[in-house]
RNA sequence: CGCGGGAUGGAGCAGCUCGGUAGCUCGUCGGGCUCAUAACCCGAAGGUCGUUGGUUCAAAUCCAGCUCCCGCAACCA
């Protein structure tokens, strides 16, 4: 038997304020290929949780006057909510101060240590002191300080280092031969050329200017600095210690599919893995560094007062529409966008014109011309034999597609069959067929073939709009899970209520106060 | 000469690996239908495929130069 077992991963959000419509559009991600794995038979593993951390949340707490512990959990709360809303299935959520974790961090980093991999040195760096903040050269403007352009100084500090490049080659070796492993490939190269070829420079991964963190269990000066503490969390929260993993490590561990942002791909591409290695351990499967959503052609930032939040928008247009929207939108490669505007488009062009009137229509005939009772009679005609081919094969080109983690595509395969379900409709003609008694039997045979098709569309479409495809399968009045075409049911439909209704585009925007 | 990606009708994209009538969604215009959420279906207009040159019977597709845009460039979560 093939090992049947999936375990996905987002990274850990840091704690630091409330996550963007850009930031959740990845739990959203990784939560469409876990349950299209789970709806394939995978057991599935999905973990995701907050990065809780660090000198960015040490000050952010100062500023709000409460304890860092307080101010994160306050934050990881309001994070695991918008988690929520947006419906995601996730196994586990995890934070970065949770004891055990901690206390693995410690046990990581003195083996570490003792097996000569991390040593103590100076970290040497020009140093802006106004900023109290270290840069590299290539930050600089003109040799100044890009925050606040004063002088910078070199200036050292006592710090432990991680042995990066005595793995360098083995982490090469693994790169060439499993291309899968950095996705989508473009970015592997970046790796490649901007840091492996140069060679790689040892790792600072000790701090010693904050307190809030993990401490070095021997040097109790020195804070384990964030590789180390975050990007460990997918092993620690698994059962993962020192002496060897538990039954669940062994389960689970590699993992299949780090899900992160493109910004992160270094440390998880480069630092990650040679952590496992140091720690002899095997890779992750692949890593996908996806695009980012964008307002307009901007950055979504708060200077720039262009943030939109995910729970906001659930409220103004339900969960699935703005699932959809995420998932549909971004592509496999590029960066998306995102706005009122478009969201309504898509609403009103996709989820009411294209999915949600055929679903009204087709059950209103079922009821009109059957009282919703409708039996497969097999009346067929030769127009019939690719629709239902087209029915057959969605799955499987559904399944393509996500093997790819190309989602956009796949919803879009399965609203193919939706739309060509549309045309169905007009070339069967019903309303004309039910005229005629003689044509009866052909009219129960069209709606049947209807019906069955958006039971395997409602079905495909779980993974990505759960409570909609839960809402057509209702009104189907069905339970069946087959992903094919099946000749002998007896469908009994309920009264269709509208899945999506229509939005005034123009008349919502205004009342939205935007543009 | 740091490395890499891209430039296709009004918008967003596919096609380029293995050259041969330029495709999809949206928008615009015209028509059809009436089961349905002013929705659905059909048709039309609109592109010298960034630019210059080369290879070829034939190039969006291969090769070279140029212009412009974007990502990455190491300790920032």
């Amino acid at each position: 038997m093939e090992n049947k077992n999936y375990y996905i991963s987002t990274a850990i959000a840091y704690a630091s304020s409330k996550p963007h419509i850009g930031n959740t559009y990845e739990i959203v991600l990784a939560d469409a290929i876990a349950r299209f794995k789970r709806s394939r038979g995978f057991h599935v593993y999905f973990q995701t949780g907050t990065d809780e951390h660090g000198e960015k949340i040490e000050l952010k707490a100062k500023e709000a006057g409460v304890k860092p512990q307080e101010y994160v959990d306050n934050i990881s709360r309001e994070i695991k909510g918008v988690w929520d809303v947006m419906n995601t299935s996730y196994d586990k959520f995890v934070r970065t101060t949770d004891s055990h974790h901690k206390e693995v961090v410690e046990r990581i980093f003195e083996k570490l240590y003792q097996q000569g991999d991390i040593y103590l040195s100076q970290y040497e760096g020009l140093y802006c002191t106004p900023c109290e903040s270290f840069w590299t050269d290539s930050q600089l403007i003109e040799g100044k300080c890009p925050d606040c352009g004063r002088e910078v100084l070199k200036r050292s500090e006592e710090a432990y280092f991680f042995r990066l490049s005595k793995y360098q080659k083995q982490l090469e070796e693994h790169i060439l031969t499993h291309p899968e492993f950095i996705q989508p490939a473009a970015r592997k190269n970046e790796m490649i050329n901007n840091f492996l070829k140069p060679g790689l420079q040892d790792l600072c991964v000790s701090r010693t200017s904050f307190d809030w963190g993990v401490k070095v269990p021997f040097n109790e000066k020195h804070i384990v600095y964030v590789w180390i503490d975050a990007l460990s969390n997918y092993i620690t929260n698994i059962g993962y210690d020192v002496d060897g993993g538990n039954e669940q490590f062994q389960k689970w561990w590699p993992a299949d599919l780090h899900l992160i942002g493109k910004d992160i791909l270094r440390f998880h591409t480069i630092y990650w893995p040679i952590l496992l290695m140091a720690l002899n351990l095997p890779l992750p499967k692949q890593i996908f560094g996806h695009p980012w959503l964008l307002y307009g052609n901007d950055k979504m930032s708060k200077s720039k007062g262009n943030i939109l939040y995910a729970d906001d928008l659930v409220k103004q247009f339900g969960v699935d529409a703005i699932r959809y929207y995420v998932l549909h939108e971004i592509p496999f490669q590029n960066d998306g966008t995102i706005s009122y505007e478009l969201i309504m488009e898509r609403i009103n062009g996709d989820l009411a014109n294209v999915l949600g009137n055929l679903v009204q229509r087709t059950i209103s005939m079922a009821q009109k011309y059957f009282d919703g009772k409708v039996l497969n009679l097999k009346v067929r005609e030769s127009l019939d034999d690719e629709y239902l081919q087209s029915i057959n094969s969605l799955s499987s080109l559904v399944d393509l597609k996500m093997e790819k983690l190309e989602i956009g595509q796949a919803l879009d395969v399965i609203f193919d069959v939706l739309r060509k379900s549309n045309k169905y409709i007009d070339e069967t003609l019903p309303w004309v067929l039910a005229k005629e008694e003689h044509t009866k039997d052909r009219l129960e045979t069209v709606l049947y073939h209807l019906l069955e098709s958006i039971r395997v569309c409602a079905l495909e479409l779980s993974p990505f709009m759960p409570e909609t495809s839960t809402e057509i399968l209702r009104q189907l009045h069905s339970e069946d899970l087959e992903h094919n075409f099946v000749e002998d049911h007896i469908y009994q439909v309920l009264n269709p209520s509208p899945l999506f209704q229509r939005i005034d585009i123009t008349k919502k925007l205004e009342e939205l106060g935007v543009k």
